[in-house]
DNA sequence: CTGAAAGCGCTTACAG
DNA sequence: CTGAAAGCGCTTACAG
């Protein structure tokens, strides 16, 4: 099955129209004035042989690869589609092709996936690149823009974050001063998740400055996971730790936790407030609709497509942007109306 | 803000390790035998020069990519994060690269984004491909495998799919059967989406089979998308229509039709009975949970790889996988516990 | 404005 | 098992 008839080439296009690869080569990229009737009988033969010029000779040829490649762990859920859909509508505006790559794939990596050998830059989003590779490409000088990560010491590497532990200290915040709650739960995200770390500092931030001691027992590992999240709630509900409210870490715990104490008959928010981080797609649906911290994670991607754009064309990139989180109060948290009919 | 000191290339590493060119590609690929003492030395040298093959150079002078093109319409909700996660797994696997574009993105493409000059094959999800191009790639033997479309008459291209009809006749059935609802609204998906049509006809002939006149009045357009399906629900409240169940078209659609119900004070499933299409991350959590039909989408993703892949390998491909789908029985319906303690 | 030619960095018959 | 050489299909100074 293999391709019949062999493509045809920038050669073939000059030939049919009388002129050198040279001129083909000029008209298609409009990289130099060529006379309108010349260029016309060019894109004439171009549309006759259906000609389209191959990637590869052309990113030898012009030392650029015109692509970018995308470094992720994980590609789930709401969160992961809204930070695709930000960064690929951006790309495509600015003509790059886009690479991606999910760390997660757990087949032995013979070669780099990707790197300087098949693109021009690399945006890094969150812990999916070891601080060595790093470390290597950046002295470099390959452009890279990292996503809700700070780059490891001494390394200038431009990153798009958001402003997580001022999220995180509003929302339990609110849940101590408007619900009087005391004994709040925090999930953590995974070990070494700087969004995790963030939020952590603000629940510890809130706590301190309402005069609420903190206390270990209540800070549990979530891993910003559904079902991570729906165990830990179950462990904390056998050891028989007394708590009144929890904060998830991110919305997709939030349904674990939801799970874990309606199957114990726990009501929500009464016997126990709910918040999550995020407001993904599902949040304001579930019942009770979810108090979180809205996320703009697709700005997030298109600021980080941005931002690499200008160091590909050898412009300062702006160090740190830090996108603001905004607060979304619904009913979990004890707010509201409780469903009266949204 | 340049690469600074050039990057090594294969010659390099031939110098340092004092062997010819050729010599370091048979290692690097273990395409050829190689003694065993200079292979190390050859390592070696990559190692110490840390050279990673550039993958234009690779590609022309193989004559293939190695990589393969992911074309669809939206990057957009759960549906689509399921299907990627799907391909990207089954991909890394072979060893394949994946370049993904989204021909929602309005900008005017110059180039053709995805196809022979850039990729070893494609897999198309729905109409994300004119059908012009289609047959254009097909007749020059190009490797092609079709998600959620069947191919243009005439083209014998493999094609994986679910069971729309099947899923959706077993769906308005329960409707009819269990619940007594004779007055049910189809939401139709996008102008020429298969999926939408199939599962139209599971709607007519589930209607047809209980003896149930087709009433058109009862079939509108909700786009597979909320906002839309809002709309077209709204419009027929203020119509005055009569229903008393809707067959949202897909789960992201039955969102907004949960909204324009609740909105005007009908209650689900007593007042009006609402079911989905796709079984999505969200839908066993709104409320009243959303009864469905289980689409395997990953798993869709997975199978369509695997079938490029024949191809790749010059094998037959099965022209036809037809996945199962299965009800999902939850109280949107009208069925189950109206949220006891789920 | 246009062409001839070098070069991009690999792979792969072809000899040996 | 290994090397010299051709070739993959473009881009881009360099002349003219």
């Amino acid at each position: 099955m293999a391709i019949t008839n062999r493509l045809p080439t920038i050669t073939d296009v000059a030939q049919l129209a009388g002129v050198s690869i040279a001129t083909v080569s000029r008209v298609l990229n409009a990289s130099t004035p060529v006379v309108e009737e010349t260029a016309q009988r060019v894109r004439t033969a171009v549309d006759e042989l259906q000609f389209v010029p191959r990637t590869a000779a052309r990113m030898l040829a012009s030392r650029k690869t015109n692509t970018i490649g995308l470094l992720f762990s994980e590609i789930r859920g709401a969160f992961f589609a809204h930070l695709l859909h930000g960064i690929e509508s951006q790309l495509r505006a600015a003509g790059y092709e886009l690479l991606i790559y999910s760390t997660q794939s757990d087949h032995p990596i013979k070669r780099k996936p990707l790197g300087e050998h098949n693109t021009d830059g690399l945006l890094v989003f969150t812990a999916s690149l070891e601080k060595e590779e790093l470390r290597r490409l950046n002295k470099i000088n390959f452009p890279l823009v990292l996503m809700h990560q700070t780059p490891p010491e001494g390394m200038n590497i431009p990153v798009i974050t958001i402003e997580n532990k001022d999220g995180a200290e509003l929302l339990v915040s609110h849940l101590i001063e408007k619900h009087g709650r005391r004994r709040i739960v925090f999930l953590q995200g995974p070990a070494g998740h700087e969004d995790s770390q963030w939020r952590e500092r603000g629940y510890r931030d809130a706590l301190e400055s309402h005069g609420i001691p903190f206390d270990p027992e209540l800070v549990v590992s979530g891993e910003f996971d559904e079902e991570q999240a729906f165990a830990a709630m179950q462990k904390l509900l056998l050891d028989g730790i007394d708590f009144d409210a929890v904060f998830s870490g991110d919305d997709d715990a939030a349904i674990g936790v939801y799970r874990a104490l309606k199957m114990t008959n726990r009501i929500i928010p009464d016997d126990v407030a709910v918040v999550g981080f995020d407001d993904v797609q599902f949040s304001r649906y579930i019942s009770p609709a979810l108090t979180t911290v809205r996320a703009p994670i697709e700005e997030v991607g298109r600021e980080a497509v941005r931002q690499l754009i200008r160091l590909l064309n050898g412009e300062q990139a702006q160090s740190l942007v830090l996108m603001r989180t905004d607060l979304v109060i619904r009913e979990s948290c004890g707010c509201g109306p409780k469903e009266v009919n949204p």
